[in-house]
DNA sequence: GGCAGTGAATTTTTT
DNA sequence: ATTCACTGCC
């Protein structure tokens, strides 16, 4: 194979650090054994110790699965059991991928910069597809699809086959596709009855044509980043052997969360190379059938395609195992709707003959209680593997369960929760709040606003998801590839030009007709007089832009390139002039955009990584309460977590129930668990009886999950969020008092009420403490929770900003108008868009709009 | 071609 | 409730 680019984001070539392996090694040596190997536990030494064959790491949460890894890799070079460039290690997120960077170099110094196959399974196999892209048609330069662009894309092709969108829509389609390539299907291996199902009859055609199209553009999504690498594996038993030869040790992160994809491609790899290169049996299908037969109902579709005939050869005859090392845990696994298959490491042993199994069940980071709750509760699943997690750390406190009238009394409760922990000393960053659905969220957010509490959201749009760096891209796209036609189709008309769908689809008519890219039909159509003299002078002068661009680019840095593009395309001045509250955080990521390309030698080692590399980087130094889903969440830990909605419906998700019955219900019971395991010292779980769903209010019943939490280790409390409404004995948590077993704490009075409660049906008073106003302005709530038996501790005074509250919510408009310039600590400067008593909704600079009490902001 | 008004949808998320 | 996308009108 070719030498990888020198652009590549894995630094050093293959053969430079061997050096550094040769330097760990005689570290270790020297240093009189294995220094690295100190402190690891006997099961996490034997999992660093097992090189050869394959071996299963079932690391539970908090064991120290990273640490195998990282450890692991040191010792098969301090062995010199293989040279760095001899190691493929693949992990799911560019983020992980980081991670076990970082934690190498710290393990061996220098050495961590000749790991040139560690990144994540779409990396290196893009990376390896650009070496061999004219085996699978397409060139090495091909640009990498996001999901935008493939859903103008497939709207195009519907149009082609006069489909109607909104009956099916290309969401859908593209939702289908990528399931297909999950599961590792080309298009002539889709069963037709669920390619039928799409746009009566023609989804197969349609992907069929989606992909010829990106073959013509020279472009891959990401499921074909895998695919066409399997594809090319497949069809040149050559180049596979290559790497096969190659790779002398794979390690796997994460491996619950494998695809069939990622699982075929992970299969060629780690097949030991034969000389014939075709002499492997197909007896995969044995257990293919097997796993069927016991597998979960609904999931006959989940057959792993493409495993018959000659593709996936199954190391059972003869053909020495491959050191492959995989580390996962079932219990963990919650990426099942995207296509990952908890089968994959289920049958791990069966899949490979031999394996190893190796249990992590040491827990070094939840106290007893924590662990106890997580522990009992995963048990309720059928279909794992098994581990008992254990930690030698004290029982410490128990978990709470608390119940609130309706989710805003439950962010109110969490809010104060919150102040009591920061109080006794507790950092913000070292608090969580996981929730199931992000738009959980909003309500958090509302109401740290209104504390001046600092929190961060964690997860959303992800940097190069956003609309302005894609603009962005799509220019210096054009500009490094003319034939790039769906990025010259997305900024055609941004900033508008007058060229609109109907320019647009007379480029579009030139261009099918002549077989040239949209950019060179342009070019041509400016010299006749198809255009009216508008549009024409507009699409000349762009093209007439984009010429002049290419031809600086080979004398300016591609930075100052980019600066120039912006600048002169318009583009920049565009969100100058827009008013909208985030248009300076818009040009805020232009900028950043542009930094982040410095680190690349040009602007086309640029485009070659950045859809794959780059991420939100977070600017998070500051102490703040972190908010994220609980996907999230996931490999992270927090002292404090707080874990909100436990309802059913909400969770478990009734959707995810209603799509997946029981092994949605196990996912989400996975999801449960990997909330609780991902506190140290505190979880705290509640519940709501009332919330509000798209707008209207719902009652809700407890999950099912908190009957699944051992009793022992539980404690109901009150929410401090909403025990003052109508005095001590209203409505509330302390129903359960005096509840001894929680799993019956269901049946008593008042929750059989709560229950009956129809939705939205009035019911004021009868709890007599029921709200007669929903704001958390309203003059009797915050001092209902907050006098309580808080008040005068706060260091920072929130009861005082209660008061305030308080005193001015009382009918007095705000001192402020529309349009005033206002500052606000934590957001900055603003203007006030809304004005509704003393709530003002601000439209910040920075951090959009937000609705804040007037008392937090100053003029500006 | 641009804008305003209406209508439908609405978990979870990485690459 | 809110958002986002599309239609119909200027």
């Amino acid at each position: 194979m070719t030498e990888p680019n020198r652009l590549s984001p894995f630094p050093a070539p293959d053969h430079q650090p061997v050096a550094g392996g040769i330097a760990a090694r005689a570290r270790a040596a020297a240093s009189g054994g294995a220094r690295y190997l100190a402190g690891l536990n006997p099961e996490q030494r034997d999992a660093v110790e097992t090189l050869d064959g394959p071996v299963l790491v079932l690391a539970g949460a908090g064991t120290g699965k990273t640490r195998v890894l990282t450890t692991r890799i040191a010792h098969i070079l301090s062995q010199g059991r293989a040279r760095p460039g001899e190691i493929l290690s693949v992990t799911f997120t560019n983020k992980a991928a980081r991670e076990m960077k970082t934690r190498l170099a710290e393990m061996l110094g220098q050495a961590v910069e000749g790991m040139p196959w560690l990144g994540t399974f779409h990396s290196i196999a893009g990376r390896i597809l650009r070496s061999h892209a004219e085996l699978v048609q397409l060139k090495s330069n091909f640009t990498v699809l996001d999901t935008d662009d493939q859903i103008r894309l497939l709207k195009q092709l519907l149009q082609a086959e006069n489909i109607d969108d909104k009956r099916w829509p290309a969401r859908m389609l593209a939702g289908l596709i990528d399931g297909w390539k999950n599961r590792g299907l080309m298009p002539s291996q889709v069963p037709s009855g669920e390619a039928a199902v799409f746009g009566n009859g023609k989804g197969g055609k349609l992907y069929a044509s989606y992909q010829e199209r990106l073959k013509i553009l020279n472009a891959a999504d990401f499921g074909d980043l895998l695919l066409e690498c399997i594809r090319l594996f497949r069809e040149n038993p050559d180049v596979l052997r290559q790497y096969q030869n190659r790779f002398k040790f794979i390690l796997v992160d994460e491996y619950q969360d494998t695809n069939v994809a990622q699982y075929l491609w992970l299969r060629l790899l780690s097949q030991a190379p034969s000389s014939s290169g075709s002499s492997l049996p197909g007896s995969t299908r044995q257990s293919i059938a097997a796993s069927d037969e016991d597998g979960s109902p609904g999931h006959d579709a989940a057959r792993r395609p493409g495993d018959d005939e000659k593709s996936v050869a199954v190391p059972g005859a003869t053909p020495p195992p491959k050191n492959i090392c995989c580390v996962g845990d079932d219990d963990q696994s919650i990426y099942g709707w995207r296509g990952a298959e908890v089968d994959n490491i289920l049958r791990f042993e069966h899949d490979f003959p031999g394996a190893k199994v190796i249990r992590l069940e040491r827990n070094y980071r939840s106290t007893g209680h924590i662990l106890a709750a997580a522990s009992h509760l995963i048990t309720h699943n059928e279909g794992r593997l098994g581990k008992t997690l254990r930690t030698e750390d004290v029982e410490g406190e128990k978990v709470t369960v608390t119940g609130a009238w309706d989710s805003e009394e439950e962010a109110r409760g969490i809010g104060e929760e919150i102040e009591e922990l920061q109080r006794k000393g507790e950092h913000l960053n070292d608090i969580a709040i996981l929730v199931r659905a992000s738009y959980q969220m909003r309500e958090f957010e509302d109401r740290f606003v209104t504390l001046g509490l600092p929190y961060r959201v964690i997860g959303g749009p992800r940097f190069y998801e956003r609309a302005e760096i894609r603009d962005a891209l799509a220019y210096l796209r054009v500009i490094n590839s003319p034939a790039d036609d769906l990025a010259f189709e997305r900024i055609v008309n941004v900033p508008k030009r007058g060229l609109g769908d109907a320019t647009v689809q007379m480029l579009h008519d030139h261009a099918r007709k002549r077989r040239i890219p949209l950019f060179e039909a342009a070019r041509a159509v400016v010299e006749t007089d198809e255009l009216k003299p508008k549009a024409r002078g507009s699409l000349r002068q762009l093209v007439l832009q984009f010429e002049r661009w290419r031809a600086q680019r080979e004398v300016t840095p591609h930075t100052e390139l980019a600066e120039i593009v912006l600048d002169e395309s318009g583009y920049t001045e565009m969100w100058q002039k827009d008013r909208s509250a985030d248009a300076a955080g818009r040009l805020d990521n232009l900028k950043e955009l542009i930094r982040s390309m410095e680190e690349f030698e040009n602007l086309h080692g640029f485009l070659e990584h950045i859809s794959l590399v780059m991420d939100r980087e977070g600017a998070a130094d500051e102490d703040a309460v972190s908010l994220m889903t609980l996907h999230s969440a996931k490999g992270l830990e927090f002292d404090n977590v707080f874990l909100p909605g436990w309802e059913e419906g909400l969770f478990p998700s009734q959707r995810t129930l209603d799509e997946q019955g029981r092994a949605g219900l196990e996912e989400e019971r996975r999801l449960a668990h990997v909330g609780l395991t991902r506190a140290r010292r505190r979880a705290k779980l509640y519940f709501a009886t009332n919330r509000r769903i798209h707008g209207t209010w719902t009652t809700t019943i407890p999950s099912r999950f908190l009957d699944e939490l051992p009793a022992g280790s539980v404690e109901i409390t009150e929410s401090k969020g909403g025990s003052g409404w109508g005095g001590a004995g209203g409505y509330g948590p302390s129903r359960f008092d005096n509840v001894e077993s929680f799993g019956s704490s269901y049946s008593t009075p008042g929750w059989q009420r709560a229950q009956a409660r129809r939705p939205g049906a009035a019911r004021g008073a009868t709890e007599g403490g029921f709200k007669e106003e929903q704001s958390p302005f309203s003059g009797r709530d915050p001092f209902g929770g907050g006098f309580g038996g808080n008040f005068g501790r706060s260091k920072r005074g929130p009861l005082t900003i209660e008061g305030e509250l308080v005193a001015k919510s009382t009918g007095t408009t705000s001192e402020f108008a529309l349009d005033d310039r206002v500052f606000h600590q934590k957001f900055g400067y603003g203007r006030v868009v809304k004005i509704d008593g003393n709530k003002l909704t601000i439209a910040f600079d920075k951090a959009g709009e937000k609705k804040v009490v007037d008392s937090f902001v100053e003029r500006a």
